[in-house]
DNA sequence: CGCTTTTGACCCGCGC
DNA sequence: GCGCGGGTCAAAAGCG
């Protein structure tokens, strides 16, 4: 399973700032600081010898930035095909498993006696900073908050969203911290969309939700319908337990993100230009 | 100026 | 009928 389920270090190792030691073993301590820039006078051929070092540098670091996006996108279409296999897997055993755990990614909750009377209900846990007092759970779609209230059972207030996508969109949130780790936030959906999230619309929550993002063991508790925990807090372990199927997931996530991150332009202009800064 | 957020008022269902 | 509590409305304020 291991092969199907590579992980990855996701850290950027990149030589993004040459003023430091590590990264220096190449470069002539004369050329350090801001000696090149102050009065002292520095021969032409050497500045022109500095530059071409540089040069060399920044274009040692674009092909290993390059190769990096390389085996990012290899993996991300292995795994792609991975999961294509597993959904198609005549195995019961192992679509039943799958299609559990893709269910539970997706939406989650609610019983399926209720689901075709009411409208769909799906509670979602995210883990947020303490000390972060706004009930704002960023999903891809755009919300229009309605209202809010203190609640008996809870000493934070509960907030009430709507979809504000489309006025057809009937969908409604609830967002509230959990009474007994206020470190969670609970959001509770009423309702399915009707339309793509609004991606291009909500350019704040893209480009937000670049924190490290992951699916954790959940936090709910007693007879609570199955939910889903997105750590917005903790970084993502890379322990060797790939046979835990949430672990799974949470790779799958970390993959999905890089892969992402790796075809889109703005963020790799954004690198080129920290580079070149 | 238009959209979103805030917040007190109001509505409604439920238990007694 | 009354009170309570959750949910919603809507006017005012805030913001870009």
């Amino acid at each position: 399973m291991e092969s199907a389920w590579p992980l990855v270090d996701t850290s950027l190792d990149l030589n993004i700032n040459p003023r430091q030691s590590r990264c220096n073993k190449a470069m002539k301590p004369e050329f350090e600081g801001e000696a090149a820039h102050s009065g002292v006078k520095v021969p032409v051929k050497d500045e022109a010898g500095v530059l071409v070092e540089e040069l060399n540098r920044v274009s040692a670091e674009n092909k290993k930035l390059t190769e990096m996006l390389t085996v990012l996108c290899e993996q991300y279409y292995a795994l792609q095909h991975r999961f294509n296999e597993l959904m198609s897997n005549n195995s019961k055993k192992r679509k039943a498993e799958c299609e559990a755990y893709t269910k539970n990614l997706i939406e989650s909750s609610s019983s399926d006696e209720e689901s075709s009377k009411k409208p769909k209900i799906s509670r979602v846990h995210v883990r947020t900073n303490p000390s972060d007092t706004s009930l704002i759970v960023r999903d891809g779609y755009q919300w229009r908050k309605y209202g809010q209230k203190v609640t008996r059972d809870n000493p934070s207030p509960r907030a009430y969203f709507r979809c504000s996508f489309a006025p057809s969109c009937l969908v409604k949130k609830k967002v509230q911290r959990n009474a007994e780790d206020p470190s969670i936030l609970v959001a509770t959906y009423e309702g399915e969309h009707n339309h793509d999230p609004a991606r291009n619309n909500a350019p704040a929550e893209r480009s937000l939700n670049l924190s490290p993002t992951h699916t954790a063991p959940s936090a709910q508790t007693k007879a609570s319908p199955p939910t889903v925990t997105l750590d917005l807090m903790q970084p993502a372990r890379m322990e060797d337990d790939a046979e835990e199927p949430a672990r799974r997931i949470q790779q799958l996530l970390v993959h999905q993100m890089a892969a992402f991150l790796s075809r889109d332009p703005k963020f790799t202009a954004a690198l080129a230009a920290a580079i070149s800064g």
